[in-house]
RNA sequence: UCCUCAGUAGCUCAAUGGUAGAGCAUUCGGCUGUUAACCGAAGGGUUGUAGGUUCGAGUCCUACCUGAGGAGCCA
């Protein structure tokens, strides 16, 4: 393996001259009469290492497979680089090839892919510019989310992936069963699930949000990061049937606080990517999206705006007044659109926006009521270009409200008992929200596809890898 | 799931209903230091699939498949 400072990114720190060897997988090649240039990379920073080799330093037989894709090991010096693009290079004494790769048949040639045929060879992709970049802010960005709730005392909570809920009203779920599908038991003409594994039917989990709680009514602050699984037939740039979110719950905790968490939270996680991954978000900033720097040192540096849903809507009505046609009716009551919210944040105020206490009938029964009986403490996090990037609320703490929410919403009581229990038992204001990771990733990249910041996508019809 | 657009060489794309092309990639040759290197040549095609219209279909029609964009659902 490659030891702990062994990696091209810290070849680059070397003193010249030091006896060096690299790994990596050729990311391409030049060649003239007598000299060879070969781009060396092994994920560890964006830019490659150049080796140079000189006519005769290398028997012919080896170079012959030292070509792009494949993948070497070089040894030499290193020296300083005569050429434009790079500070050192490494001056080859011996290539040692693990595994070459037929120029004829290997799919990444030089010129730039579209990105709908890189995911279609997903298992090479991880070796493009792009995608190098992609999964070295994706781990820069996990890491900064563990860093932020650790820093302040908050438990990582593993929220279980099989869940016995069947009532947790976020969209459709995937089944988990080991029955026989050829031969499903039945009672009654109903699925006997009494003889699958759990002696119940059982789903992928939607969100840990319940869990989360649970937990947050004994650690007072704790947070869910891992993955989710819906299997709505969503097909867009925006969805996936396998995601991680990340979800804090705060016991002791109001709406504002959970706004103001949210905030802190966002400026934070950007904050450190662009500390981190400063080379990865100029390339960005070239080749995906123009705007991406200067977005986040903005968003990074600003504070959210924050408006109440009645007053977002007061905003809609007065766009409309002034000419602005709308696909869908604004009212107080209907729930905000995708061209409602983009344009609270990408035209009005140009920044993250915050929208709080949206009407009770469309948000989810466990937030709290508030005084006036109409809305709720329920919050989105909107970001230009993609939206909702979070949502949460402050949860419903009172036992007879939420017991009168649950009925009320034709949900079985019996479904939420542990639920019910915790505002019995010691119950405590609490808030908290999630964060869709791969949205965040969009935001902090650019890409305009959300299938091209997850390793893997699963989408419908597509679990390819 | 609905609406719209697209599918031609390994990749990105051209081609009035009339002989299927270019750039890059690949192979070969050339060039003393390149930076998506450069110069020259060559090979490379069941035009997504199945039908239909037509003297003739990459092009028009129908169905299906695949991909993308928009909408809904949501993170």
């Amino acid at each position: 393996m490659i030891e702990k400072n062994g990696y091209i990114r810290d070849l680059f720190r070397q003193p010249l001259g030091a006896p060096v060897a690299a790994l990596g997988w050729v990311k391409t090649r030049r060649d003239s009469k007598g000299v060879h240039f070969i781009q060396l990379n092994d994920g560890s920073c964006f830019q490659d290492l150049q080796v140079v080799v000189e006519a005769g330093a290398i028997p012919e037989a080896t170079l012959l497979h030292a070509t792009t894709g494949a993948c070497l090991r070089v040894s030499g010096e290193l020296i300083a680089s005569p050429g434009a693009g790079q500070a050192v290079e490494l001056k080859a004494r011996e290539i040692h090839v693990y595994g070459p790769a037929d120029p004829a048949t290997y799919p990444l040639q030089k010129k730039g892919h579209s990105m709908e045929f890189l995911r279609e060879i997903a298992h090479l992709r991880t070796r493009s510019n792009t995608f190098g970049a992609v999964f070295r802010v994706r781990n820069a960005l996990s890491f900064a989310i563990h860093k932020f709730f650790q820093e302040r005392g908050f438990i990582w909570v593993h929220a279980p992936i099989i869940s016995g809920s069947d009532a947790e009203g976020a969209g459709r779920m995937f089944q988990v069963t080991t029955l026989d599908l050829m031969n499903v038991p039945r009672q009654g003409g109903q699925i006997d699930y009494t003889q699958d594994f759990f002696g119940k039917s059982t789903n992928l989990t939607v969100s840990g949000q319940l869990e989360a709680e649970i937990f947050a009514l004994a650690f007072s602050n704790v947070y869910t990061f891992g993955p989710t699984f819906r299997a709505e037939n969503s097909n867009t740039p925006r969805h996936l049937a396998e995601f991680w979110m990340i979800e804090p719950e705060m016991a002791f905790c109001d709406l504002d606080g959970n706004r103001k968490l949210a905030e802190a939270f966002l400026k934070d996680i950007i904050a450190h990517v662009l500390d981190h991954c400063r080379p990865d978000l100029e390339f960005f900033n070239k080749r995906i999206d123009p705007t991406v720097l200067e977005t986040l040192e903005h968003v990074a540096a600003s504070s959210f705006e924050h408006v109440t849903y009645t007053e977002a809507v007061r905003l809609l009505e007065k766009a409309r007044d002034q000419g602005r046609a709308w696909e869908f009716p604004v009212f107080w009551g209907a729930d905000l659109q995708s061209e409602h919210e983009r344009y609270l944040t990408e035209e009005v105020f140009r920044k993250p926006v915050v929208v709080t206490d949206y009407p009770k009938e469309i948000k989810a029964f466990y937030m709290r009521l508030n005084e006036d009986e109409r809305t709720v403490r329920a919050m989105d996090v909107l970001a230009p270009r993609i939206g909702e990037i979070i949502g949460g609320s402050q949860r419903e703490e009172r036992h007879d409200v939420l017991l009168s929410k649950i009925r009320a919403q034709g949900l079985r009581e019996q479904d939420y008992w542990w639920y019910l229990e915790l505002r019995k038992y010691g119950t405590a204001p609490h808030a908290g929200f999630g964060l869709g990771l791969e949205r965040m990733m969009m935001y902090l990249t650019g890409m305009k596809n959300i299938r091209d910041v997850i390793p893997f996508p699963r989408t419908p019809g597509s679990a390819e890898f």
